[in-house]
DNA sequence: TATTGTTATACTCTATAACTATA
DNA sequence: TATAGTTATAGAGTATAACAATA
């Protein structure tokens, strides 16, 4: 995680890297989420998980797995979880019988509208700080800047 | 960390999470820094700490601890790494013997010089999709969103 | 008694390899 | 033989506790 001054401001005429400043909101974010998300007795991944059940259903595991960039075999253990909570319910796909569908219950699909109602109204508190124009170009700003450049594929990187 | 659908586009017509748009983001941006640090042999902590020298230099090791929001007790071994790589030189405190303040070498500041250059390009080179009216927004949304806010110091979280 | 730097230890998160049952 | 799900294991990253020297 890139990190830099917190409280006090850097005394320099130089820039502060940009990571750092991403970095920075990030954190505030996620400091600002994970209490949301600890009073609905969520993680931070098992809201991830049921915010990509309830909006591209009945997907197998595997895909679900590489949908979220989540590791397929600790996938199983927060599903396990999920389930046990009764949020998520899985069954065997009848097209292929090794795969297993997953798809959110009707608790699940509520514990995630409420979450996501806590998380957009603490959203919604943090942008009440920008004016409408730097909101616009926020927003669009992330958007372009969200995919890595698709030229440099087969550079030293 | 905040994830989210990398690839494919999300089929809904609600907002996506905040958290994750920056989350995303936060990771092109580390994925892009990485292997500029690697080619000057710097870890990401290292960098940072070689950053945080360059600007407020003769850190107590606890005060830049605290300054770049590292534990003190791992800032030991990459101190201890950066030294064996000729970058900073720790002096016992003369005002208190406990103390050692670290300081960047002529060696550690060109180091840091060059790095440093290596990333600002590349970030250049991101915000290049962006036009005037939003870099300029994205600044100053940046720094707005930095801070948490004051007022829910005593609350629940 | 409290604090700085240090070491040792435990805990969490993540990545890799191997196994089963299907295809 | 290849793949989906699973299990077990190892590694990186992080946090906590305890110790020596000094205040």
């Amino acid at each position: 995680m890139i990190a830099t001054a917190t409280g006090t401001r850097i005394a320099t005429v130089e820039r502060e890297d940009l990571g750092a400043q991403f970095a920075r909101v990030t954190r505030v974010l996620i400091d600002a989420e994970r209490p949301l998300l600890d009073a609905r007795e969520l993680s931070m991944w098992g809201y991830i998980v049921l915010s990509a059940l309830a909006t591209g259903d009945a997907d197998t595991q595997l895909a679900l797995s590489e949908r979220i960039g989540y590791d397929k075999t600790r996938l199983i253990g927060l599903l396990d979880q999920l389930q046990l909570q009764g949020l998520v319910e899985r069954e065997p796909d009848p097209a292929d019988r090794r795969a297993r569908r997953v798809r959110l219950t009707a608790a699940g699909r509520a514990r995630y509208k409420a979450a996501r109602e806590d998380v957009h109204a603490m959203e919604d508190a943090l942008l009440a700080r920008l004016d409408d124009a730097e909101r616009r170009a926020l927003h669009s700003a992330l958007a372009s800047l969200s995919s890595r450049g698709r030229r440099e594929s087969s550079g030293t990187g």
